[in-house]
DNA sequence: GCGCTTATGGAACGTACGGTCCATTACGGA
DNA sequence: TCCGTAATGGACCGTACGTTCCATAAGCGC
């Protein structure tokens, strides 16, 4: 019969408007699918924190993989954005710095979590390329944004200035990684200040 | 009719014989389970990798749980095993370290799946006590082996003697698992090699 | 207020999962 | 050779999952 089906697509103002905001929604679901992983994270879970009704989620979003993808770049936009900030407030970018490896302190009082994309990476590296292209783009932001702060604390003389600052920002990346992942593992605030401090002392 | 259920708990050599090797069969496991995690791995997988029936994995582990414990620790040994030869085997302490960070450039080659440990860690810190705990443990021996290869280089002149080895062992770690995550985001072996570079840095 | 379009709720579906059960098979000891 | 014991194969089970579908509700433009 060729039954057309009618797709909205883009945002219009005809026909019933939603019911919820869907950044408030997204919100949710990234805080669920960060605590939890993918897979441990069910469509009931989802349902509950956003508030919302089964076909509303696949109305909205199209489904569990295709809203976990939209997490993960909400969660990315979010993660740089917080980071430039605090770069452009930062004293110094020596300053920035520090304090960007000492927010994994904040994660471990408040049962942590890792990183969204570095759990992504660890979840899905190996089985859904996508995904993985997603990560990577994900990181590629993260690197650029701490190559930005080394540069800058080499102009402000903190960092010496023959270092490759590519270098050091994939240092940084990794090091961070690490340190979620130590925090997830349970390792105390003492022992991650401790790492911290010798992470640091490679820059010098 | 309390029907008396005899349980097999200790070896015996009364009734039939086991028909595969347990060893060999939690080795395949292992690799299935460090290759695609615990969820991503089905009991299909794992009776098709094994080359067993359900009822003999059931009756052998115990079920998919158990099983993936057993995997770990199996893990945990073979790996303790191999660092403690190469630190015995090395010419010097601070050679053991350099090649022990180098061994991620091993992974890069053949789809890199991280630390058995490590990636348990992730999926499994918030959600399984018991798990979590198994990660601790893991973690404390590759710490422990570490720390004994600082004293050692500290010993032999190529790491400063009043650095704090339990620091620095937490440090390589961490350094471990940064390095293991970003090998399977993505990283390739020329940006491993700089990162790797960096962490060594740390120790002078 | 009517009709078009879209969101919503909830029932229903197929499937794949981990786990259980039992009849059968196979070995070792007497 | 027979018996006791334990391993094996495969059918079976309940469940929870992600997904689909349809009837109904609800705005907006005319």
């Amino acid at each position: 019969m060729n039954r057309v089906v009618h797709k909205c697509l883009m945002a219009t103002n005809i026909g019933r408007p939603l019911q919820f905001d869907p950044d408030t929604a997204l919100d949710a679901a990234m805080h669920q699918f960060w605590s939890k992983g993918y897979e441990h994270t069910s469509m009931q879970d989802l349902l509950a924190t956003m508030n919302l009704s089964k076909s509303s989620l696949y109305q909205a979003f199209g489904g569990k993989q295709p809203l976990f993808r939209r997490c993960v770049a909400r969660y990315t936009d979010q993660f740089a954005v917080r980071m430039r900030e605090g770069l452009a407030a930062a004293p110094s970018s020596r300053a920035f710095i520090e304090a960007f490896l000492h927010s994994v302190l904040d994660d471990v009082r408040e049962g942590p979590r890792g990183c969204l994309v570095m759990n992504t990476a660890s979840e899905f590296a190996q089985s859904e390329p996508e995904i993985a292209q997603d990560v990577a783009h994900s990181i590629e932001r993260f690197r650029g944004i701490l190559r930005a702060a080394v540069e800058r604390a080499q102009r402000e003389g903190d960092i010496a200035a023959e270092r490759d600052p590519a270098m050091l920002a994939n240092y940084l990346v990794s090091s961070m990684s690490g340190l979620k992942t130590q925090a997830k593992a349970g390792a105390d605030a003492e022992t991650l200040k401790g790492i911290i401090a010798v992470v640091l002392s490679a820059l010098d």
